[in-house]
DNA sequence: GTGATTGCAAATCTTTTGCACTAAA
DNA sequence: TTTAGTGCAAAAGATTTGCAATCAC
Protein backbone atom coordinates (compact mmCIF):
# COMPACT_ATOMS: atom_id res chain seq x y z
CA UNK A 1 0.00 0.00 0.00
CA UNK A 2 1.27 3.39 -0.55
CA UNK A 3 0.12 6.18 1.19
CA UNK A 4 -2.28 8.34 -0.33
CA UNK A 5 -0.81 11.40 -1.12
CA UNK A 6 -2.47 14.84 -0.59
CA UNK A 7 -4.84 16.12 -2.79
CA UNK A 8 -2.48 19.38 -2.77
CA UNK A 9 0.58 17.67 -3.80
CA UNK A 10 -1.32 16.17 -7.18
CA UNK A 11 -3.20 19.69 -8.02
CA UNK A 12 0.48 21.49 -7.49
CA UNK A 13 1.99 18.49 -10.12
CA UNK A 14 -0.89 19.35 -12.26
CA UNK A 15 -0.72 23.08 -12.44
CA UNK A 16 3.10 22.73 -12.70
CA UNK A 17 2.45 21.07 -15.82
CA UNK A 18 0.74 23.96 -17.28
CA UNK A 19 -2.50 22.09 -17.05
CA UNK A 20 -5.63 23.35 -14.79
CA UNK A 21 -6.95 20.88 -11.99
CA UNK A 22 -9.98 19.90 -12.99
CA UNK A 23 -12.35 17.43 -11.00
CA UNK A 24 -11.13 14.86 -13.39
CA UNK A 25 -8.13 15.45 -13.75
CA UNK A 26 -7.29 15.35 -10.12
CA UNK A 27 -9.51 12.24 -10.08
CA UNK A 28 -7.16 10.78 -12.82
CA UNK A 29 -4.26 11.78 -11.43
CA UNK A 30 -5.08 10.33 -8.09
CA UNK A 31 -6.05 7.10 -9.74
CA UNK A 32 -2.64 7.04 -12.22
CA UNK A 33 -0.03 8.25 -9.48
CA UNK A 34 -1.45 7.16 -5.71
CA UNK A 35 -0.84 3.32 -6.50
CA UNK A 36 2.81 3.29 -6.95
CA UNK A 37 4.55 2.38 -10.42
CA UNK A 38 1.33 1.71 -13.07
CA UNK A 39 1.40 0.40 -16.69
CA UNK A 40 -2.65 1.29 -17.75
CA UNK A 41 -4.54 1.47 -21.33
CA UNK A 42 -6.98 4.54 -21.19
CA UNK A 43 -9.76 1.04 -21.18
CA UNK A 44 -8.70 0.19 -17.92
CA UNK A 45 -8.00 3.55 -16.11
CA UNK A 46 -11.83 4.56 -17.75
CA UNK A 47 -12.75 1.76 -16.00
CA UNK A 48 -11.40 2.28 -12.70
CA UNK A 49 -12.49 5.65 -12.74
CA UNK A 50 -16.32 4.32 -13.16
CA UNK A 51 -15.75 1.60 -10.50
CA UNK A 52 -14.11 4.44 -8.23
CA UNK A 53 -17.83 6.91 -8.86
CA UNK A 54 -16.02 9.06 -11.09
CA UNK A 55 -17.72 9.88 -14.02
CA UNK A 56 -15.64 10.80 -17.03
CA UNK A 57 -15.28 9.99 -21.02
CA UNK A 58 -13.19 7.29 -22.90
CA UNK A 59 -12.84 10.35 -25.07
CA UNK A 60 -11.33 12.91 -21.82
CA UNK A 61 -9.47 10.49 -20.53
CA UNK A 62 -7.49 9.43 -23.53
CA UNK A 63 -6.57 13.62 -23.65
CA UNK A 64 -6.13 13.48 -19.99
CA UNK A 65 -3.04 10.57 -20.49
CA UNK A 66 -2.00 12.40 -24.15
CA UNK A 67 -1.91 15.84 -22.10
CA UNK A 68 -0.02 14.27 -19.12
CA UNK A 69 2.04 12.41 -21.28
CA UNK A 70 3.09 15.65 -23.24
CA UNK A 71 3.95 17.50 -20.12
CA UNK A 72 6.27 14.54 -19.19
CA UNK A 73 3.81 12.68 -16.13
CA UNK A 74 3.78 9.57 -17.89
CA UNK A 75 5.69 7.83 -20.65
CA UNK A 76 3.75 5.87 -23.31
CA UNK A 77 4.63 2.57 -24.21
CA UNK A 78 3.56 0.82 -27.42
CA UNK A 79 4.64 -3.15 -27.68
CA UNK A 80 1.79 -4.32 -30.16
CA UNK A 81 -0.26 -2.26 -32.68
CA UNK A 82 -3.44 -2.58 -30.47
CA UNK A 83 -3.34 -0.34 -27.72
CA UNK A 84 -1.10 2.05 -26.06
CA UNK A 85 0.28 1.89 -22.55
CA UNK A 86 1.04 5.05 -20.08
CA UNK A 87 3.52 4.36 -17.49
CA UNK A 88 3.54 6.83 -14.04
CA UNK A 89 7.89 5.46 -14.25
CA UNK A 90 9.02 8.73 -16.43
CA UNK A 91 12.21 7.45 -15.01
CA UNK A 92 15.16 5.73 -18.00
CA UNK A 93 13.96 1.63 -17.29
CA UNK A 94 12.89 -1.12 -19.91
CA UNK A 95 10.67 -3.75 -20.12
CA UNK A 96 9.54 -6.80 -20.06
CA UNK A 97 6.07 -7.78 -22.06
CA UNK A 98 4.51 -10.85 -21.65
CA UNK A 99 3.31 -11.99 -25.15
CA UNK A 100 0.59 -13.96 -23.82
CA UNK A 101 -1.22 -11.61 -21.26
CA UNK A 102 -0.47 -8.62 -22.60
CA UNK A 103 1.23 -7.44 -19.62
CA UNK A 104 4.15 -5.50 -19.40
CA UNK A 105 6.74 -5.37 -16.40
CA UNK A 106 9.27 -3.08 -15.71
CA UNK A 107 12.97 -4.05 -15.79
CA UNK A 108 15.20 -1.94 -13.06
CA UNK A 109 16.76 0.73 -14.56
CA UNK A 110 20.11 -0.90 -14.18
CA UNK A 111 19.28 -4.82 -15.03
CA UNK A 112 20.01 -3.71 -18.67
CA UNK A 113 23.39 -2.24 -19.26
CA UNK A 114 23.88 -1.31 -22.86
CA UNK A 115 27.80 -2.28 -23.43
CA UNK A 116 27.78 -0.51 -27.02
CA UNK A 117 25.03 1.83 -28.89
CA UNK A 118 25.52 3.10 -31.75
CA UNK A 119 26.13 7.34 -32.48
CA UNK A 120 22.85 8.38 -34.19
CA UNK A 121 22.74 9.16 -37.71
CA UNK A 122 24.12 12.75 -38.67
CA UNK A 123 22.33 15.75 -37.75
CA UNK A 124 20.15 13.44 -35.24
CA UNK A 125 20.30 12.82 -31.65
CA UNK A 126 19.01 9.89 -29.48
CA UNK A 127 15.75 10.68 -27.61
CA UNK A 128 15.40 7.95 -25.77
CA UNK A 129 16.30 4.13 -26.05
CA UNK A 130 13.21 1.29 -25.69
CA UNK A 131 14.00 -1.88 -24.79
CA UNK A 132 11.20 -4.53 -24.67
CA UNK A 133 12.36 -7.90 -23.55
CA UNK A 134 9.20 -10.14 -24.86
CA UNK A 135 8.54 -13.64 -22.82
CA UNK A 136 5.78 -16.35 -22.74
CA UNK A 137 5.26 -18.82 -20.63
CA UNK A 138 7.65 -21.90 -21.35
CA UNK B 1 20.89 -2.21 -56.85
CA UNK B 2 19.99 -5.72 -55.76
CA UNK B 3 20.23 -8.49 -58.44
CA UNK B 4 16.84 -9.85 -59.41
CA UNK B 5 16.16 -13.24 -58.02
CA UNK B 6 15.09 -15.74 -60.21
CA UNK B 7 11.34 -16.56 -59.59
CA UNK B 8 11.75 -20.00 -59.01
CA UNK B 9 13.75 -19.25 -55.95
CA UNK B 10 10.89 -17.12 -54.27
CA UNK B 11 8.87 -19.63 -55.13
CA UNK B 12 10.46 -22.39 -53.72
CA UNK B 13 10.77 -19.53 -50.55
CA UNK B 14 6.78 -19.46 -50.18
CA UNK B 15 6.61 -22.94 -50.72
CA UNK B 16 8.63 -23.80 -47.87
CA UNK B 17 6.61 -21.57 -45.75
CA UNK B 18 3.57 -23.94 -46.34
CA UNK B 19 1.87 -21.10 -48.48
CA UNK B 20 0.76 -21.53 -51.86
CA UNK B 21 2.84 -19.56 -54.49
CA UNK B 22 0.37 -17.16 -55.94
CA UNK B 23 0.11 -14.81 -58.59
CA UNK B 24 -0.35 -11.87 -55.64
CA UNK B 25 1.98 -13.50 -53.51
CA UNK B 26 4.41 -13.85 -55.80
CA UNK B 27 4.55 -10.43 -56.85
CA UNK B 28 4.74 -8.87 -53.35
CA UNK B 29 7.42 -11.45 -52.16
CA UNK B 30 9.58 -10.00 -55.25
CA UNK B 31 8.81 -6.24 -54.20
CA UNK B 32 9.62 -7.68 -50.43
CA UNK B 33 12.66 -10.05 -50.96
CA UNK B 34 14.16 -8.34 -54.48
CA UNK B 35 14.85 -5.31 -52.91
CA UNK B 36 17.67 -5.35 -50.12
CA UNK B 37 16.47 -4.80 -46.46
CA UNK B 38 13.24 -3.11 -46.60
CA UNK B 39 11.04 -1.86 -43.44
CA UNK B 40 7.58 -1.32 -45.11
CA UNK B 41 3.41 -0.70 -44.12
CA UNK B 42 0.82 -2.34 -45.70
CA UNK B 43 -0.09 0.85 -47.26
CA UNK B 44 3.38 1.46 -48.73
CA UNK B 45 3.44 -1.87 -50.27
CA UNK B 46 0.00 -1.51 -51.14
CA UNK B 47 0.69 1.52 -53.13
CA UNK B 48 3.75 -0.06 -54.65
CA UNK B 49 2.43 -3.03 -56.00
CA UNK B 50 -0.20 -0.89 -57.74
CA UNK B 51 2.53 0.94 -59.43
CA UNK B 52 3.78 -1.56 -60.78
CA UNK B 53 0.59 -3.16 -62.12
CA UNK B 54 -0.04 -5.72 -59.24
CA UNK B 55 -3.56 -5.66 -58.72
CA UNK B 56 -4.42 -6.66 -55.51
CA UNK B 57 -6.21 -5.31 -52.71
CA UNK B 58 -5.28 -3.61 -49.36
CA UNK B 59 -6.85 -6.32 -46.93
CA UNK B 60 -4.88 -9.24 -49.12
CA UNK B 61 -1.47 -7.32 -48.55
CA UNK B 62 -2.59 -7.37 -45.00
CA UNK B 63 -3.53 -11.28 -44.57
CA UNK B 64 -0.28 -11.50 -46.52
CA UNK B 65 2.36 -9.64 -44.34
CA UNK B 66 0.38 -11.89 -41.68
CA UNK B 67 0.96 -14.85 -42.97
CA UNK B 68 4.90 -14.47 -43.77
CA UNK B 69 5.30 -13.33 -40.37
CA UNK B 70 4.13 -16.20 -38.84
CA UNK B 71 6.05 -17.66 -41.63
CA UNK B 72 9.11 -16.38 -40.28
CA UNK B 73 9.85 -14.83 -43.48
CA UNK B 74 9.25 -11.41 -42.35
CA UNK B 75 9.11 -9.68 -38.73
CA UNK B 76 6.90 -6.99 -37.60
CA UNK B 77 7.89 -3.98 -35.80
CA UNK B 78 5.64 -1.64 -33.42
CA UNK B 79 7.42 1.91 -32.26
CA UNK B 80 3.98 3.73 -32.44
CA UNK B 81 0.68 2.68 -32.14
CA UNK B 82 0.04 4.48 -35.42
CA UNK B 83 0.35 1.69 -37.83
CA UNK B 84 3.00 -1.76 -38.19
CA UNK B 85 6.42 -1.91 -40.00
CA UNK B 86 7.07 -5.41 -41.38
CA UNK B 87 11.25 -5.65 -41.70
CA UNK B 88 12.38 -8.07 -44.48
CA UNK B 89 15.42 -8.60 -41.95
CA UNK B 90 14.64 -11.35 -40.00
CA UNK B 91 17.79 -11.50 -38.53
CA UNK B 92 19.03 -10.06 -34.98
CA UNK B 93 19.01 -6.48 -35.38
CA UNK B 94 17.11 -3.41 -33.65
CA UNK B 95 16.36 -0.53 -34.97
CA UNK B 96 16.61 3.58 -34.78
CA UNK B 97 13.23 5.31 -35.15
CA UNK B 98 13.06 8.86 -36.52
CA UNK B 99 10.24 10.40 -34.71
CA UNK B 100 9.66 13.52 -37.24
CA UNK B 101 9.43 10.95 -39.47
CA UNK B 102 8.03 7.56 -39.23
CA UNK B 103 11.59 6.21 -40.99
CA UNK B 104 13.06 2.96 -39.15
CA UNK B 105 16.77 1.92 -39.82
CA UNK B 106 18.54 -0.65 -39.03
CA UNK B 107 21.12 -1.14 -36.51
CA UNK B 108 23.94 -3.45 -37.16
CA UNK B 109 22.99 -7.05 -34.93
CA UNK B 110 26.31 -6.30 -33.28
CA UNK B 111 26.15 -2.48 -32.74
CA UNK B 112 24.37 -3.09 -29.84
CA UNK B 113 25.73 -4.86 -26.81
CA UNK B 114 23.66 -6.05 -23.88
CA UNK B 115 26.46 -6.09 -20.84
CA UNK B 116 23.80 -7.59 -18.75
CA UNK B 117 19.81 -8.53 -19.27
CA UNK B 118 17.38 -9.59 -16.59
CA UNK B 119 16.30 -12.74 -16.27
CA UNK B 120 13.10 -13.84 -17.51
CA UNK B 121 9.96 -14.29 -14.82
CA UNK B 122 9.82 -17.69 -13.88
CA UNK B 123 7.70 -19.65 -15.83
CA UNK B 124 8.91 -17.72 -18.97
CA UNK B 125 11.34 -17.35 -21.59
CA UNK B 126 12.47 -14.57 -23.63
CA UNK B 127 11.22 -15.04 -26.48
CA UNK B 128 13.01 -11.56 -28.22
CA UNK B 129 14.76 -8.77 -27.58
CA UNK B 130 13.76 -5.64 -29.33
CA UNK B 131 16.05 -2.40 -28.94
CA UNK B 132 14.58 1.24 -30.68
CA UNK B 133 16.53 4.25 -30.23
CA UNK B 134 14.57 7.09 -31.22
CA UNK B 135 16.02 9.91 -32.48
CA UNK B 136 15.16 13.24 -33.88
CA UNK B 137 16.49 16.07 -35.60
CA UNK B 138 19.42 18.00 -33.83
C1' DG C 1 -17.47 36.85 -17.43
C1' DT C 2 -13.94 34.47 -20.36
C1' DG C 3 -11.36 31.05 -21.96
C1' DA C 4 -10.05 26.31 -20.95
C1' DT C 5 -12.09 21.75 -20.44
C1' DT C 6 -15.46 18.21 -20.87
C1' DG C 7 -18.86 15.01 -22.84
C1' DC C 8 -20.82 12.88 -26.34
C1' DA C 9 -21.30 11.25 -30.72
C1' DA C 10 -19.48 11.16 -34.96
C1' DA C 11 -15.39 10.77 -37.64
C1' DT C 12 -10.96 8.63 -38.72
C1' DC C 13 -7.67 5.23 -39.33
C1' DT C 14 -5.66 0.82 -39.25
C1' DT C 15 -6.51 -3.90 -39.39
C1' DT C 16 -9.57 -8.03 -39.59
C1' DT C 17 -13.45 -10.81 -41.27
C1' DG C 18 -17.36 -12.98 -43.98
C1' DC C 19 -18.56 -14.66 -48.10
C1' DA C 20 -19.11 -15.34 -52.99
C1' DC C 21 -15.75 -15.84 -56.67
C1' DT C 22 -11.33 -17.47 -58.70
C1' DA C 23 -7.31 -19.96 -59.20
C1' DA C 24 -3.73 -23.53 -57.80
C1' DA C 25 -2.82 -28.41 -57.56
C1' DT D 1 -12.43 -31.33 -58.89
C1' DT D 2 -11.16 -29.79 -54.42
C1' DT D 3 -9.37 -26.60 -51.42
C1' DA D 4 -6.79 -22.58 -50.60
C1' DG D 5 -6.61 -17.79 -51.69
C1' DT D 6 -8.60 -13.33 -53.24
C1' DG D 7 -11.48 -9.17 -53.49
C1' DC D 8 -14.59 -6.35 -51.73
C1' DA D 9 -17.24 -4.27 -48.57
C1' DA D 10 -18.46 -4.33 -44.09
C1' DA D 11 -17.04 -4.88 -39.26
C1' DA D 12 -14.19 -4.07 -35.52
C1' DG D 13 -11.16 -1.55 -32.48
C1' DA D 14 -8.51 2.17 -30.85
C1' DT D 15 -8.01 6.92 -30.89
C1' DT D 16 -9.20 11.73 -32.29
C1' DT D 17 -12.18 15.62 -33.19
C1' DG D 18 -16.11 19.11 -33.46
C1' DC D 19 -19.06 21.63 -30.92
C1' DA D 20 -22.30 22.98 -27.40
C1' DA D 21 -22.47 22.85 -22.46
C1' DT D 22 -19.80 23.43 -18.17
C1' DC D 23 -16.28 24.70 -15.04
C1' DA D 24 -11.94 27.04 -13.18
C1' DC D 25 -10.18 31.32 -12.28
Amino acid sequence: MTASRPYSQIIERIRHAGLRPTRQRLALAKLLFDNGNRHVTAEILHGESLNHGISVSLATVYNTLNQFTTAGLLREIVVNGDRSYFDTNTTQHHHFYHTDSGHLEDIAGDDVVMERLPAAPSGMEIERVDVIVRVSPT
